[in-house]
DNA sequence: AGCGTAAGTTATAGCATATTACATTCACCG
DNA sequence: CGGTGAATGTAATATGCTATAACTTACGCT
């Protein structure tokens, strides 16, 4: 009848599953202030631990950023699944992009830390984190859709997930609007899938010569 | 006959040039282990001042961080106008594209202070940081050499520029090399370039019906 | 020559990471 | 049951960083 799975006891001693609080706090922390805001010391404090009992569960700092940037990208996942299965009349890909973008500008923090740090490329190709950034990857090859084999399949995605990129950082640091630029964000989105998708198909029949 | 301009007095009380000082040996701080990677109590100690001397420079961390940015993309600029000025077979626009993700390659820690942090969305319009910003985008746009009026050209360069700016993200993670992808990164930036310049030539072609 | 101020200094508060040694509870097994 | 080892927590402490306050020194200007 307890909704809870996991056993948590009621004495104040043992939290009953600190680990798994200490990720989804210090993804709420992240996702305001960005990964410098994630602090351990104040995360022990709001979770009514003492200061080094996180330490039981990641050996440091960077050990409990890694396991919520892999959660991080799990609700990315989450996210972009659901914009590719609702149908629309726009492309898979071109939802799969806009959904991406939003995440990237809405939960702003929580995107800094996945793209913007070094924990990806510092953490082990065997781990749960590189897991799921091929997943990631995965289901963008999937929204392509295209018709193509393998190789110039990877090319477009991998042209069109660096553009995406970069569109989120241009509009972070406030480069889509006034002066520079006219172009509004999703017009310059949608241009992106566009001529990647006008290249694919050159590149198709090219190769099919 | 002394080599430096600046008055340098030799008593040890006062430095003489501590501001520039503290950037320069941030920017190599920041060149090796990224933005985190600046301390300014290590800074003063390497420079033989106390800990506090950089507060009478700078408010605090994060306007030491503004000038070493701004800093950073002067030399950035330096290098792409070295390349659009080199005369070569490629275009002005490839030579720039790939200058531009050498820099960000090598210049790793730099880079991401430039373009993986707040600081330059945080820095007010009218600073001396957002100045270079502007001005590197216009190096861009006079690197396009592009036909188009403003606006198609704008539209361009700013795929350019995210498109250059994911592609040196997903190196860094190491999605450009192994399973995920066969593809070199130089010739993806290739692609980009040619696929850019392609539905620029679509649209300019489509505006003159 | 003297004075104001820019640019240093020491001292100190406060917060964060991380380690060590110790305490408590859980889970399991005889 | 009861006892024991491992898991999980605590207290105490070392170290390093940012930042402020109050004081000192030397530069430059009139």
């Amino acid at each position: 009848m307890t909704p809870r799975i996991v056993r948590k006891p009621l004495n104040t001693y043992h939290h009953g599953d600190l680990r798994d609080a200490l990720v989804q706090a210090a993804l709420r922390e992240a996702e305001l202030g960005g990964p410098e805001a994630v602090s351990i010391s104040a995360l022990a404090k709001k979770l009514g631990v003492s200061q080094p009992a996180p330490y039981k569960h990641f050996a440091d700092r960077e050990a409990l950023l890694a396991a919520v940037t892999a959660e991080a990208f799990r609700q990315f996942m989450a996210t972009l699944r659901a914009a590719i299965a609702k149908p629309s009349k726009r492309s898979k890909l071109s939802r799969f992009v806009h959904a991406a973008v939003d995440f990237g500008l809405h939960r702003n923090g929580i995107y800094h830390l996945m793209f913007a740090t070094r924990i990806i490329a510092s953490a082990p190709k065997s781990s749960e984190l590189h897991g799921v950034v091929i997943e990631t990857f995965g289901l963008l090859l999937e929204a392509l859709e295209a018709p193509a084999v393998g190789f110039l399949r990877e090319r477009s995605a991998l042209k069109i997930w660096a553009a995406l990129h970069g569109v989120v950082m241009l509009a972070e640091q406030g480069l889509l609007t006034g002066e520079v630029a006219q172009t509004s964000r999703e017009q310059l989105v949608e241009e992106i899938v566009e001529q990647t998708k006008l290249a694919l198909a050159v590149a198709i029949e090219k190769a099919g010569d």
